[in-house]
DNA sequence: TTTCATTGTGACAAAAGTTCACAATGAATT
DNA sequence: AATTCATTGTGAACTTTTGTCACAATGAAA
């Protein structure tokens, strides 16, 4: 038997009964880490390329939690930022026929079914999600599944299998369209950050230069940051102010009709 | 055998064999008539409530071919404007056991199935689409459905069958989120039109009144409608020119980063 | 003590958005 | 035939936002 197919199959412990086998989640986990974009990529198993962290839904189970469960599974983090941004539906995105084939083994017949008992076709929904990269190395989860991870440069992006690569360009583009609609690097960033922090993050983002003064005007007439009486210690020159993202202020924009472009 | 089930559930003479049950697309078909905007219902056997216009994925069918078959079955028109904006995937959203049982018949023996060979979740994505009024009124198809069907305003819809008031009210969140994003008012007016027609359907969407000389400046100053030599005639005033929607010029302002929020 | 990259801030100009006003228009009314 | 009147195109004046530039403040590193 092949334990790394049913472990990839049943999504690490789910008897295959209790799947939608016709319904994935694939999550694009971006993070900001030595000035660039990254997005999560694992491999279950050395046999198989690289490829975005999903698996197949649960029966019954809503597609947010499944997404939520997916990633809480690889960074231990509970309450991560998820946008659900479109559905890969391709009908030859993925076969499991194939998907046997290729592993050039006993296939279909390791998880005791017939390949004819598995759907022709299978969607995956794709979720972009952000999360600060310094909170990741500070959690310590058991729950975290032990598989082969990286974090790629958005601009470096391996071959992937599946249609892997084109759900990227596409997460990042809703991503670069979701930040014109709303503030959202503040997911990418600690709880307290610097004006030149969240204009860097920006400029990563967009892939583009910002003028600083101009920027800094933006941010505080959305009024959308509070302004703390900290600074930034330990910095070789003057001393940046520490802001911290204000829900209620921002609630307030919305209302006001605040236009988030930049 | 009752015959409106089978052609709710075979589509209109697809039989269920090459049919996704358990993948449905839903339309949002978006119209502005007499001041309003409206969408279209359909009703198709006096049995059941309104609902959208939509149905079963075809085996091996791409989900945008759907769509667009689903609304030309409905229209006439073969190019309209599509939007994929949210899969709607509640797992307790459709149930083929509910559905045949409120049906209080025979249930699913008219089918020849046994009601375990239907799927227990049956997901939806949903689509919004854009069609100008008077576009339709000049349609004359023979594949057109004979159906029941109405255009309800978005302020008084209906009682509508499983969850599709909820799919209007995403559809009509989407349809203003994107017009922040892309003029794309454009595709529910004919190809020439008035200032103050384009102004007055940004106001019905928006459900909210714009000051006419800013409004006249930032389109102009977008540079994507061209004016052109005519006017509309048979006015009571003075005769308003006719402007068109011009591509290349809207290509030209999207590399420039034109924020088309208004 | 000096150097130096970075930051907060303000002056100024340019661009965009808002408000208001007025002449032009042409069917409808008298 | 003259008058009425709602609507339109446009421009002036003003406010707000954005873009550009400059300069002093800062504090670790040299």
């Amino acid at each position: 038997m092949d334990t790394d197919t049913r472990i990839f199959i049943e999504q690490f412990g789910k008897p295959i009964e209790q799947l939608e086998l016709n319904l994935s989640v694939d999550c694009v986990l971006f993070t900001v880490q030595k000035g660039c974009l990254k997005v999560l990529l694992t491999q279950p198993a050395p046999k198989w390329g690289w490829m975005l962290p999903g698996g197949f839904v649960f029966k019954n189970e809503h597609l947010d939690k499944s997404a939520q469960r997916i990633l809480q599974q690889r960074t231990g983090i509970a309450e991560i930022y998820l946008n659900q941004f479109k559905i890969f539906s391709e009908p030859s995105r993925f076969s499991f026929k194939d998907f046997f084939n290729a592993l050039d083994e006993e296939k279909a017949s390791y998880l005791n079914r017939s390949i004819h008992d598995f759907p022709t076709r299978v969607l995956s929904v794709g979720y972009f999600a952000l999360v600060d990269f310094k909170a990741l190395s500070r959690i310590h989860s058991e729950e975290t599944i032990q598989e082969k991870t990286i974090w790629a440069d958005v601009k470096k992006i391996p071959n992937l299998q599946f249609d892997h690569e084109e759900i990227i360009q596409a997460a990042l583009l809703a991503l670069r369209t979701e930040l014109k609609l709303k503030p959202i690097v503040y997911n990418l960033l600690p709880e307290k950050f610097t004006m030149p922090e969240l204009q860097r993050y920006y400029e990563i983002i967009l892939d583009k230069s910002l003028d600083r003064s101009s920027f800094q005007k933006r941010m505080l007439r959305w009024d959308i940051y509070e302004r703390l009486e900290e600074r930034r210690e330990g910095v070789a020159h003057k001393r940046p102010f520490l802001y911290r993202f204000a829900w209620e202020r921002y609630k307030l924009a919305c209302e006001k009709g605040v236009n988030f472009s930049v």
